[in-house]
DNA sequence: GACACTAGGTCTACGGTGTAGACTTGTCAA
DNA sequence: TTGACAAGTCTACACCGTAGACCTAGTGTC
């Protein structure tokens, strides 16, 4: 037989796996070396054969989650209409994991999954009418908008633990109610929605909407 | 005399003002407590009596950063013009931190000047034709995406160690290289513009552009 | 002037972190 | 059979945040 059961070898896949549920709900600072050799019945330095450092590790994550972006087809809708559904597939494959958008940052021009996203995405820029350097631009910044629009995400953080996030919650709303009406009045109207927005979805609508409006409009 | 010379006192805004030092050129991970104790000469656990842990700590930081915001004074332009020289001004602050950006974000409805930028900006927003809870979500949106304008900013970044900033800048260059121009057309002849942009107030012009021309075209 | 109170320091200690460097061991190719 | 090499172990170092007990100088009050 090929496959040694129980083998003591460490699969650096696996490894990523805790990483990247650790990372999920405690965030990525409560990812140690020590804590995952352990769970994996290791030494803490047997990590090093597999990943560089810490960075090396969190790039991994990056690299998992970035592998979850799946591309539509290309179509004949508008082009600003596909670069909507492109970027929302990229904020989609996120959702999953708000506290961890930002580890694909970087590794965007790296992971292969990143680059095919990048290269639509400059493919539609283009189609719409920017040169190809103002499309890497505005690409750039239009992912940076939408990985922000996840890592705050003011539902998703801290869902993990119920009552932080009901702590958190009255301490905005206490602070936002403390507030003199005449001073400061539309916050103090706008507070509940200040606080934490009526729906998810819409929250991601609005974000997403935001930005391919900008790319229209930015476009003479 | 009233003021007693070289007092043993700790004097937390001059805590603060190292603090800020330190996580401007090395980050935030970088502010420890021994470190600013050694720097003012007191023991690590003195930092306690004024500040309630490192949280707290950067939070002072995103304090700071955020009382350099200057508001422009209404006057009467469009609503949206006006919104574009208010964010600028916001930036503008946040610009002199770049790896300290989004210290401000969880400050701006709990310290003054950021609450007075948040209700001039709900106003505007208000003027321009959304709904109280819509000008609160948009306006919202729209802070996050400048954090992490300037949070991302590609030129700012490392600035401090030109040498470990010109390494990236060829690991980045070499990764880009290695790509088949066949398989990625437009990232391979976008490859400067990606790996950094031309100008650093082109980029911040598109982003603040690319920002408030999402609020127009939002608007309906 | 005596006295209690307290703000703001000190000291010690605990449990955690990343990771360098030298070592051992299991596996497989020659 | 024998090396070589990949992978895991062990020890150790230099950090980190911070809990808790303690000291001490200054201040306001009787």
């Amino acid at each position: 037989m090929i496959t040694k059961e129980t083998s003591r070898r460490l699969d650096p896949e696996k490894v990523v796996d805790s990483a990247l549920a650790i990372a999920d709900d405690e965030g990525p600072a409560a990812v140690s070396f020590r804590k995952l050799a352990a769970q994996h019945d290791v030494t803490p330095m047997a990590l090093y054969r597999h990943f560089k450092d810490k960075d090396d590790l969190l790039a991994a994550i990056g690299d998992r989650i970035l592998a979850d972006v799946v591309l539509p087809a290309p179509n004949d809708e508008r082009w600003d209409e596909q670069l909507h559904t492109l970027l929302t597939a990229f904020v989609t494959a996120l959702r999953g994991h708000p506290r961890l958008a930002d580890l694909t940052l970087p590794r965007i021009l790296i992971t292969e999954p990143g680059l095919a996203l990048s290269e639509r995405a400059l493919e539609l820029l283009v189609q719409g009418g920017f040169t190809v350097d103002d499309a890497a631009e505005v690409g750039r910044q239009a992912i940076c908008s939408l990985i922000s629009l996840v890592t705050t995400d003011p539902i998703a953080r801290e869902v993990s633990d119920p009552e932080a996030r009901e702590a958190s919650l009255r301490r905005k709303r206490a602070s936002l109610g403390a507030l003199s009406p005449e001073r400061y009045p539309l916050i103090t109207s706008a507070a509940g929605a200040l606080i934490c927005p009526e729906s998810r979805d819409r929250y991601y609508e609005i974000g997403l909407d935001l930005v391919v409006a900008g790319i229209r409009g930015i476009r003479e």
